[in-house]
DNA sequence: AATTCATTCAACCGCAAAGGA
DNA sequence: ATCCTTTGCGGTTGAATGAAT
């Protein structure tokens, strides 16, 4: 025999609140405090498990809930929370006032997990998709696209950035990056142990430096920095990025729109940076204000 | 206008942790 | 140390709603 569900007593209501059960828990919350949940329907006067008692509660009736969308304040944190101590939702939940671990777990589920998704960024892992990278870098290779680069038929920005991905060995490396976003810092001029880029599977979460900069109230800086081994065959790690590269990522919104250009206006797009950096909170202000990334909500 | 499909989110379930006897 | 009860958490479900056909 298992354990017995809670709510298993004949004749316990579940299902959709009525207005009347609200008022009911709530005056006798206001009025007396929560106590015992097992023993407060009996109390109140309510049709319902102590469990469904709180649950209604803390999810819905608490006067100190704030209702309606997430700030995209809100949702720097929640991302970055997330990347940190995963599916932690409670935990998240004390760092965002007002909101309750339930309605977090919903919006990750129905929002940014599929916003992380569609920008070909792995949601439980925050890396890139290695896999579709890989896809899309055989795919450039096995393409003819030299024809359509000439045509022009693409900004010279894109063509550029596609030509530099196709060039064996292409051209990328962490200096550039830096050079393009002031604010951002290279992991390597920073206090810390490079990643581990021998391994094929990236640690989960951040690089140890970027979780030990990142204060979560204030949120001075995102982690951006991936492992870079699985496109080691496309991508050297010690050579040059020309200039053209660096002018095509010249923002988050024209990294984006050349990524989706180079994909032929796919769902996917992805970024990669080949070593760890930290990026400032307004990268990620814009970056997810683009209506690239946002998409249809 | 009717039907189907997709999305959202409140609520539930089962498990684990915490706390008390 | 063990058992039992209560509380909290995370995954999942399904009704309601909206969008597409």
């Amino acid at each position: 025999m298992g354990r017995p569900p809670c709510c298993d007593e004949s004749g316990i209501k579940k299902g959709p609140w009525t207005p009347e059960e609200d008022q009911k828990l709530i005056q006798y919350i206001q009025k007396n405090g929560h106590g015992s949940w097992r023993a407060l329907p009996k109390l109140a006067g309510l049709n319902r498990c102590g469990k469904s008692c709180r649950l209604r509660w803390t999810n819905y009736l608490r006067p100190d809930i704030k209702r309606g969308k997430f700030s995209p304040e809100e949702e720097q944190t929640i991302l970055h929370l997330h990347s940190i101590l995963g599916n932690k939702w409670s935990a998240i939940a004390t760092h965002l006032p007002g909101r309750t671990d339930n309605e977090i777990k919903n919006f990750w589920n129905t929002h940014l997990k599929k916003k992380l998704i569609r920008i070909g960024v792995d949601p439980m892992t925050h890396h890139p998709r290695m896999d579709l990278l890989a896809t899309l870098t055989q795919l450039l290779c096995l393409a003819d696209l030299t024809g359509i680069m000439e045509l022009r038929a693409w900004d010279d920005h894109a063509a550029r950035f596609l030509q530099s991905l196709l060039q064996s060995p292409a051209t990328i490396n962490m200096s550039s990056f830096s050079s393009i976003i002031p604010e951002m810092k290279p992991m390597s001029s920073m206090n810390t142990q490079a990643p581990d880029t021998t391994t094929s599977v990236p640690s989960p979460g951040l690089f140890p430096a970027a979780i030990s900069n990142a204060e979560f109230y204030g949120v001075p800086e995102m982690s951006f920095g991936f492992h870079q081994q699985p496109l080691g065959n496309y991508i050297k790690q010690d050579s040059t990025c020309n200039d053209e590269l660096e002018a095509a990522m010249s923002t988050p919104s024209a990294l984006l729109r050349d990524a989706d250009r180079s994909l032929g206006n796919g769902d996917n797009c992805i970024i990669s940076s080949n070593a760890g950096c930290v990026l400032p909170p307004s990268f990620w202000s814009e970056f997810f204000d683009d209506p690239l990334v946002r998409g249809p909500i």
